[in-house]
DNA sequence: GAGTAGATCCTCT
DNA sequence: GAGGATCTACTCA
């Protein structure tokens, strides 16, 4: 197990981060707590050309700054007033490039995983979609920001090998506002786990 | 099982 | 003052 290094996050590429974040295993370790899970379903926010994205049109505000700083951070930000969404900053101080992590599999911790999420059961609605996600692994709008080689959340590899025939590639979900972008196959997740969100696609 | 409405509040215009 | 990178429960079939 050993943390991806800095250089993994500040690459050009954000699609291909986001394919080589599937299979990765998200940690996080809030006083004592330690949860981790793997990551099964990314989206990948290009920036300035990509009008789904908060950094659309260059747009930058006092609530997407962090987006513009070096990659290797979080961004973590509330949408529908009450869901907490987990991103990964990439690319160069500057290039507001960030990842969406959809959902994963829990893999340690996921009795504390329960009480955070008040669910009484650990099926397969306890990490699918990122509001929920987050919830599980205790994340909020106050880890923003937060150096992902640090304490608190990093991610870390196991050498798990994803197979290509295993990946799936589709437009994202919720972003139909954004017109033609929306249509952009800037998804991916694992074929066939149960903890991706959507419907489910073979 | 599929489709839809409501929750709920921060952020930007 | 409007709307959003969502989730859940409820309705109807």
């Amino acid at each position: 197990m050993k943390k991806l290094a800095i250089d993994f996050y500040k690459r050009t590429n954000v699609t291909l981060i986001a394919k080589q974040l599937l299979g990765k295993i998200i940690v996080t370790n809030f006083e004592g707590h330690i949860t981790s899970a793997r990551i099964v379903e990314t989206e990948a926010y290009a920036g300035q050309t990509d009008k789904a994205s908060h950094a659309a049109m260059g747009k930058r505000t006092a609530r997407n700054e962090v987006m513009y700083a070096d990659g290797g951070i979080s961004y973590v930000y509330i949408c529908y007033g009450l869901h907490q969404m987990f991103n990964v900053v990439t690319n160069d101080s500057g290039i507001p490039h960030a990842i969406l992590v959809r959902a994963a599999e829990p893999l340690q911790g996921a009795d504390i995983m329960l009480v955070r999420t008040g669910k009484k059961t650990g099926d397969s609605s306890l990490t699918r979609g990122p509001g929920n996600l987050a919830k599980a692994l205790g994340i909020s709008t106050v880890n923003t920001g937060c150096n992902l080689q640090g304490d608190e959340i990093y991610i870390t590899d196991d050498d798990y090998v994803l197979r290509k025939q295993h990946i799936g590639i589709s437009k994202r979900i919720g972003v139909d506002y954004a017109a033609e972008d929306a249509l952009l196959p800037y998804r991916f997740y694992i074929k066939g786990n149960k903890f991706v969100s959507g419907k489910p696609v073979n």
